[in-house]
DNA sequence: GATGAATGAGGGTTCATTCAT
DNA sequence: CATGAATGAACCCTCATTCAT
């Protein structure tokens, strides 16, 4: 019953939030939208940053758990085996955003709208992304699969790069196949832009 | 005089926006910064969002002015052409979020604080960040230096990292000597992260 | 609880826009006078003209019920009859007038110093007063008991009338007997003020 | 020159504040209209109530000279005598309100947006002009060509008349002929309303 | 636990007025 | 005299949060 409360004001603030933004939307439009009392918000919430923490807490988690907890570098072997790895995950990722529209617009347009406390939480979140993602390309160093590039700026392009392949699936090709996306995104990750046959020094055969 | 005014507002703005935050800070903090009264900064700029945005504009601008402006896909001819382009033009984006480093504060964490209207606008800047990268990348793909991989899809992966290699710039690891950082990134963004050493399909000989 | 509330609210306006006027007089004085919270002001009114307009509105409603409400042209068939009428509507304008001084020094005073929006909602009141005085004169006319003219003319100088009549019997002798009063507009009205004595075509034997 | 800014400025400032009302009309505004700088208002006008006085003294300095003045009790001898002074006067307040549109509006509409101070000073204004009709009226009584009805209540009933014709004159039917409409308010008010062939006992043969 | 009326601090914006040029 | 940029006091309204029922 209580859980079955904060869980309508979830929904009701995920909407809303992402219709109007953090700021214009009001305590009051939630509770509404729930249908319970103004009064019964703070029984399950501290406040209206919290809950909007609550909602990005839940899609880090959701997100952590589908993707790298389910793929670990440890396994592999081939840089082959790594690019079925990468590509998974990063279809794991587009389906992720897609099923989870409402959090990742709130993620990726409503994060700067908090109150500096909160801010900071939500940045923490991307900080440990960025960490996991570097421990990640550390191991694949240590395979030899990857090359000798600073790990934790990689890391960041890579958050970088996640963050706008969501933003490009959720919203500029929301039509476009996860798998098709995913398949690019791995491509230029892994072997980046420069067409193999241009005249380059960088990938002899 | 009155230029001096703006731009004494606009100093102080950048400044306590990038230190509290856009909701945070309110008009008398900046005036009084400013040294100028209250009513002064509506002489100057519409209202405390559309002094944002003005901020914002200067950025978006210098930032295109010194990159890809700077920078024409034409004249490019080899591979190793565009890569030292590339690398020049990674170089010109760390250096140029160092540089302004309120504004990109600004830019990568307070643009969502905004309402509506004015989010929409800064929205829009990135939006053609995007659109002069995806041309960018078809000019070179015509040039046969770069793969056939979707070029809205790419561009907007590159504004993610750009984003984020000017969050590493700037906070992470304030210094990197840039050149360094920028050779990283081109290398990333060029040639991928696998290794050539490994066993892969990829790239043969 | 709540009504009770509106009610202080209303009282404390009432007596503070009398003195200070509508404008001069801060929604923050009104709660002070009322004992209540700057914000419950606003669940109980939209803003400050409404709860002027919803002071308005009583006074005409209480107005119309007190005088032509209860004196209808129907019923009459001589010139007697008419006159004691007239002159019970009269007493009747006097004495509520005198009852709801603060409310009468309203309308007579302040509603012009209203946003545009509620002053048209006042005038309405206005012409809706003509409207139904033209009416009554037209029921009369047909009757027989007075002259032949134009009854929307004469229905807005008996407006005229009221307005000044209650200004008299509020501000400049409110110590008169209203029965008095009340005669002396009734003759005033009905007869005009040319001595019968005097020389003139107009009344003819 | 120098008048002639201040007639510009009065003309502006009559113009808006008729269409915007006073409340709503800025000195910016006014001098915008006027074509001339915010600071030359202050050479002119003490301040804005003071400019909305002056054109108002000019309107009842007007109205006085082209009606009482113009028509003194003191040579009427018979009822006819007086009635065709009335309808003169009658007939001169209605082309004035409409000569001078603007300012009628003012004085009807906006008299009461001003602060207290102003109003106080518009407010002696019409008790003069009750004043003035109050002693016209003792003198015809004293001529023994009206009742003996208190010139005080009549003046002031008079007074509301004056104001609804005008009213009526302007807005309700601004294409009535005006002598037509003083022909009716001179015979209201010099023999009323009531009907001279029905059976009444107040104006025997 | 649930309610929702009451709270009251907070801040963006306006605009009449001034005064150095 | 004229200018118009600068001033800063004034005020309405919002809305997150509380608490008696």
């Amino acid at each position: 019953m209580t859980d079955d409360i904060a869980r309508k004001l979830k929904a009701a603030a995920a909407e809303l939030f992402t219709q109007q933004g953090f700021t214009a939307t009001r305590v009051a439009d939630i509770v509404a939208n729930a249908g319970v009392a103004q009064g019964t918000f703070y029984l399950h919430f501290e406040n209206k940053p919290s809950l909007f923490v609550a909602l990005i807490d839940e899609f880090f988690a959701g997100l952590i758990e589908e993707t790298l907890a389910r793929h670990p570098a440890k396994r592999l072997q081939t840089g082959e085996q790594l690019a079925a790895e990468v590509e998974e995950i990063w279809a794991a990722i587009i389906r992720y955003g897609r099923k989870h529209a409402l959090l990742t617009t709130l993620v990726l347009r409503e994060a700067h709208a908090l109150p500096p406390e909160q801010r900071d939480h939500v940045n923490r979140h991307f900080e440990q992304g960025a960490d996991a993602l570097a421990q990640y390309l550390e191991e694949v160093q240590q395979l030899g699969l990857v090359k000798n590039l600073p790990v934790r700026l990689i890391a960041w392009l890579l958050v970088g790069m996640i963050e706008r392949a969501m933003h490009y699936a959720v919203f500029v090709a929301p039509n476009a196949p996860s798998v098709s996306l995913a398949g690019h995104c791995t491509e230029f990750e892994l072997r980046g832009l420069l067409n193999c046959g241009a005249a380059v020094s960088g990938c002899p055969s």
